[in-house]
DNA sequence: CTTGACCTTGGAGCGACTTCAAGGTTTATA
DNA sequence: TATAAACCTTGAAGTCGCTCCAAGGTCAAG
């Protein structure tokens, strides 16, 4: 088997936008693929696809496109010891953890203004007040 | 008193870049200040660095800039309702809310990569199989 | 009078795409 | 067989919200 798929096909099959596979080619995540002799279409193998959907599914987890890379590199020496993906991830996870508690407080501070709000005009709004500096206004 | 200030000194104020307040001015988003006679130095009143300080505020709470801008606006018309800052701090904490769900998720499934990684080589890597697609190298 | 801290402008760089324009190729249909 | 639709190609620009840089002008302190 080992079908030749076109960009699109191949962007089909890994769920990622074409556009989004030459983008990745061109910064060095992806090797540059074979071409049709032809048509100079790009050709891409099962393997190929399976290293898209990698790295769909990578960036879908929020791993930054350089950690990528680097685990790109890793399944290719599976002979390693796996404690650096374990590093990355943990990492990453801290990084997630940062957030969800950065958008936490946010989102306390939104509802407390929220609540605080009667309506009425602009002049009297609390929400505004909450945000301007040291103003009733 | 009504101190003229020079950028660094609004910066300083208002807890916010320099840079930040020329590209503001650059979009639009603040209108162009007063400048000195002999070395074409910005200036700026009390009044427009409290309009910095409600920037970086509400930049901080995450509002994007256009919806800065259409606060910014509604606050130079004290009669209007307010309705329509409610509306936007509404869907800017739904879209927060949003946020910490998808992170939520990916903390979740992060978490499990990780308590199922033992450690060993690379290819018995419990975490790139989880991203690896259909496949156990 | 020099040093250093400030200010000016325009433009590039960041991350990770996304969209566009202007063409070439292939495939399906009439 | 002609042609139209659907694909592919490239390079470049746009997105968001800054952030940093270079090359120069200005100003206050010593």
């Amino acid at each position: 088997m080992n079908a030749s798929m076109t960009i699109g096909e191949a962007a089909a099959a890994s769920g990622m936008a074409a556009d989004n596979i030459r983008y990745y080619e061109k910064i060095g995540l992806l090797a540059k693929p074979s071409r049709t002799a032809t048509g100079n279409y790009r050709t891409y193998t099962t393997a190929e696809v399976q290293r898209l959907s990698f790295i769909r599914r990578a960036r879908e987890l929020g791993f930054p496109i350089e950690q990528v890379r680097e685990m790109l590199d890793l399944t290719r020496h599976h002979e390693r010891d796996c404690a650096r993906v374990d590093q990355l991830t943990h990492e990453h996870l801290q990084s997630i953890d940062r957030k969800i508690a950065d958008l936490t407080a946010l989102r306390h501070e939104l509802e407390g203004m929220l609540t605080s709000c009667h309506g009425g005009t602009v002049r009297e709004c609390r929400i505004l007040g909450a945000i301007h500096p040291g103003s009733s206004n």
